[in-house]
DNA sequence: TCTGGGGTCCTAGGACCC
DNA sequence: TCTGGGGTCCTAGGACCC
């Protein structure tokens, strides 16, 4: 089973602002470089969708409003969603916050008709969230998620037209669905092997299965062939996976206004190593590798990374790695964003040793060999640094940070009465 | 019209070990 | 004197998903 909920973010503003009932909202970037991310159905009328840039979809719906997004309160309703299912089955896999695959096997000894189930979980969704949703089911992923595609409402002609709710694949369904449809409707088929295929004269799946796996990876990889080939008998193999792990965490950022030179990029990396840091230690984790991103204004990227043979979840850390590594990057061009991620993960407690004060002076030639810290410091600096991530756990990000994060422009403290700013002369 | 931010997975080359 | 094959790990880049 696959559950899709319907424009998730838009119907989240929606129900939080029951004045934007009828209209045409998106939530997404307003300024300059944004993109839409989530379209309600009445914006989409006027042809705006997903990951369209905001001026795009403000030509061609000028009265959209456009709503920065509160990724707090969808991770709420999307806690919510998942409890809904937990209660029909606990083997499922969300795939970002609005959409899970559910695995209904075990339901069978249960007695539970999968569409009966489908249709109750809706109404739940709908009654207890308040919030529209589609559902597929199917023999696998492959078709279970097509199904919940082909369950949603759609724009014909201007028009909204209503979905099934909730649709399930039969055998004559399937082999209709991989007689008609085109390659780019599979999983995992983007512009780019669509294009290839393309050139291949395989427009529809149909096709893929005509032409034999060896030919096909010879243009896309050996793993996309397989996939391909698979899919084009209707076959797909892969499984729910519940509680799938993270392996990175990372934060990007495209600047309204594109970065010059490295000391720009260095005093942003800090606020980025300082949100990767935070979310790292709010999951016990430490991560061996960290790679920073640049991406150029002609939108060409180049990327450098590290590992190093322990773990770091300090902000001060992560970002004297970063800085090392955008010290190698030729910065030719200006720079529209910045990325700085980190994997490998270890469990805290298992990292072999922790870097974190003191580390800002020291040479990444030395890769890593950590500078000798009194350990009595570092203790210190690490109860510091706790207590700060439970003040910020507790008054929420701004209620209490370090100068460095803010920049060169002073320390300023934002509290949700108003806005305190202090001169760079004060000592932090 | 001009391209987000959170992620996953794959590929290819190189270093290194046995 | 010149060179194998299996394997792991790391780095860089790219495609894709929501």
């Amino acid at each position: 089973m696959h559950i899709d909920l319907d424009a998730f973010f838009a119907s989240v503003e929606v129900l939080d602002d029951p004045s934007l009932r009828g209209k045409p909202v998106a939530v997404g970037g307003s300024q300059g470089r944004g993109v839409v991310a989530s379209a309600s159905y009445e914006a989409r009328r006027y042809g705006v969708r997903s990951a369209m840039p905001t001026v795009v979809a403000m030509r061609r719906c000028p009265e959209l409003i456009v709503l920065p997004g509160r990724f707090d309160r969808y991770e709420a309703y999307s806690r919510r969603f998942h409890d809904v299912i937990r209660d029909l089955t606990p083997e499922f896999e969300p795939l970002g916050l609005d959409e899970v695959f559910a695995d209904l096997r075990s339901l069978r000894r249960l007695r539970v008709r999968p569409i009966e189930a489908a249709e109750a979980l809706r109404t739940r969704i709908n009654e207890e969230l308040r919030l529209q949703c589609g559902v597929g089911l199917g023999r696998n992923k492959l078709f279970a998620k097509l199904a919940s595609k082909r369950s949603k409402p759609r724009v014909v002609d201007g028009e909204l037209v209503d979905g099934a709710g909730v649709v399930w694949v039969s055998a004559q369904l399937e082999a209709q669905w991989l007689e008609e449809l085109p390659v780019r409707a599979l999983w995992g088929v983007g512009p780019a092997t669509a294009a290839k295929l393309e050139k291949l004269g395989l427009a529809w799946v149909r096709d893929l299965a005509k032409v034999d796996e060896g030919t096909l990876a010879s243009h896309v990889g050996p793993s996309m062939a397989a996939t391909l080939s698979a899919f084009a008998r209707g076959e797909d193999n892969r499984e729910v996976v519940v509680d799938r792990v993270a392996k990175s965490i990372g934060h990007d950022q495209t600047f309204l206004r594109s970065l010059h030179g490295v000391e720009e990029l260095v005093d942003a990396a800090r606020g980025h190593s300082a949100i990767v840091a935070r979310a790292l230690r709010s999951q016990d984790r430490v991560a061996r590798t960290i790679t920073v991103i640049v991406r150029f204004d002609d939108f060409t990227s180049v990327s450098r990374s590290q590992t190093l043979a322990f773990g770091v979840d300090d902000e001060f850390a992560i970002a004297a790695i970063a800085e090392a590594l955008l010290g190698s990057v030729e910065l030719h061009h200006a720079v529209r964003l910045l990325a700085v991620h980190a994997s490998s993960f270890l469990e805290r407690s298992a990292n072999q040793m922790q870097l974190t004060f003191g580390f800002e002076q020291t040479s990444l030639s030395t890769r890593g060999q950590a500078q000798q810290v009194s350990r009595e410091r570092q203790v210190g600096y690490e109860a510091l640094r706790d207590a700060v991530d439970e003040v910020r756990n507790k008054f929420g990000q701004a209620a209490v940070g370090t100068a460095s994060e803010l920049g060169a422009a002073g320390v300023q403290i934002a509290t949700q009465r108003g806005r305190h700013a202090f001169g760079p002369e004060v000592t932090p």
